[in-house]
DNA sequence: GTCTATACACAGATAGAC
DNA sequence: GTCTATCTGTGTATAGAC
């Protein structure tokens, strides 16, 4: 158990380097977190560190890939099954939701060197951007699919741009309050008021919770 | 003119070391933001910043309590006046968006400390919160009258909540597409939809654009 | 209040034995 | 691949003349 095969060794310590590397900068953010901290928290000298990422900014380049793949990998197919917008809408809703409470640290991550974008080397600044690209892609398809919008291509792009800012804008709220969740309920209200607002057929809106006592919605 | 009165020599000073600094700190981030460059870039020596504020923190409480009082000050009164609904709704998020856009910094600077929640000082843990608690008191204040919720304060705190993610959500976008505006748009047919799921009445939801050519709505 | 000069710690990064 | 030891720059912060 412990003479694991001498040739991973080094792939052992590397994702033990990520790791720790990744939880500190989502904590920290970028600049705090120095390699010392890293090595402390790891147990491997500096030197080891320097010997599989070249620099700090490869540690971060390589921290923000993995978390990369590991979101996009958490992230179900952009075909989201279900028979109408409403039964949709309800599993792409449940999807976001669980892959935001399970993923903390990924769009932590972000913004951690997101402030950092003046003097950020250009591999950085290109590992962020394909993070952030794919988030949008997966939010456009898996809209487009919940709301059918193949031919509407600018609406799918909205109400992306809407989710996805509501979603970072929970994860700024967290570190205010750090049990703050995705709200999927307002969420929902809102993306099929936004989807119906463009013409967009919704079925009959069912309205999960609170029915809707008022006058709203009459002329 | 250069022969300003002796006495307000220090406090022009003061003012100058809080532009810059406060430029830096919501441009870099509050930890990748030295003294050295504060210094360089306003031209007093460390010395005199030390003399000014006893400590980095200091520095950064100091210039969060300025940007917010300055931008309480650019807010409105919480009474937004308006005939109906739609009316008080569009001149609020009129409000927010222009606000939004003369206060990059403001925000910023709240997500520069943001990411260091866990090794901040007291201080300035405290001034971050006041600023964020002032911007939650005015956004619920604010809506509760667009929307007349004297008697539905979770309704207005709901509300609240949505739109400052929103607005947290495009700062964080930002930083991406620096040319990225809070889309009131989109937030102004959420918010209805919103109010009007909980049974508050909003009149006939005209719809800017977009003339809602669909089947939505309907049962 | 502002300056020069400096103390001390720690940052990022490297050398070279093993 | 991992270690000890170290180089060099810069960080926060201070002393003390003016």
């Amino acid at each position: 158990m412990t003479e694991a095969p001498a040739l991973d060794r080094g792939a052992r310590s590397r994702d033990a380097i990520l790791d720790t590397a990744g939880d500190l900068m989502a904590r920290h953010g970028y600049a705090a977190t120095s390699i010392s901290m890293i090595s402390a928290a790891c147990g491997l000298p500096v030197s080891s560190i320097y010997w599989h990422f070249r620099s700090k900014d490869g540690i971060y380049v390589a921290v923000l890939g993995r978390a990369r793949t590991a979101l996009l990998a958490a992230l179900p197919q952009a075909e989201v099954p279900g028979a109408d917008v409403a039964q949709r809408l309800d599993t792409f809703l449940a999807e976001v939701g669980s892959a935001f409470r399970r993923q903390p640290r990924g769009v932590k991550l972000l913004l951690g060197l997101g402030m950092v974008q003046q003097d950020a080397s250009a591999a950085a600044l290109a590992e962020v951007r394909r993070y952030r690209d794919a988030l949008v892609a997966w939010a456009r398809d898996s809209l487009s699919s919940v709301f059918a919008l193949r031919d509407r291509p600018e609406v799918a792009d909205e109400l992306a741009r809407f989710t996805l800012r509501m979603a970072a804008g929970t994860v700024v709220a967290r570190w205010f309050e750090p049990d703050a969740v995705l709200e999927t309920g307002p969420l929902r209200v809102a993306l099929l008021a936004l989807a119906s607002h463009h013409g967009v057929p919704v079925g009959h809106v069912p309205g999960r919770d609170a029915p809707s006592r008022g006058v709203a919605n009459r002329e």
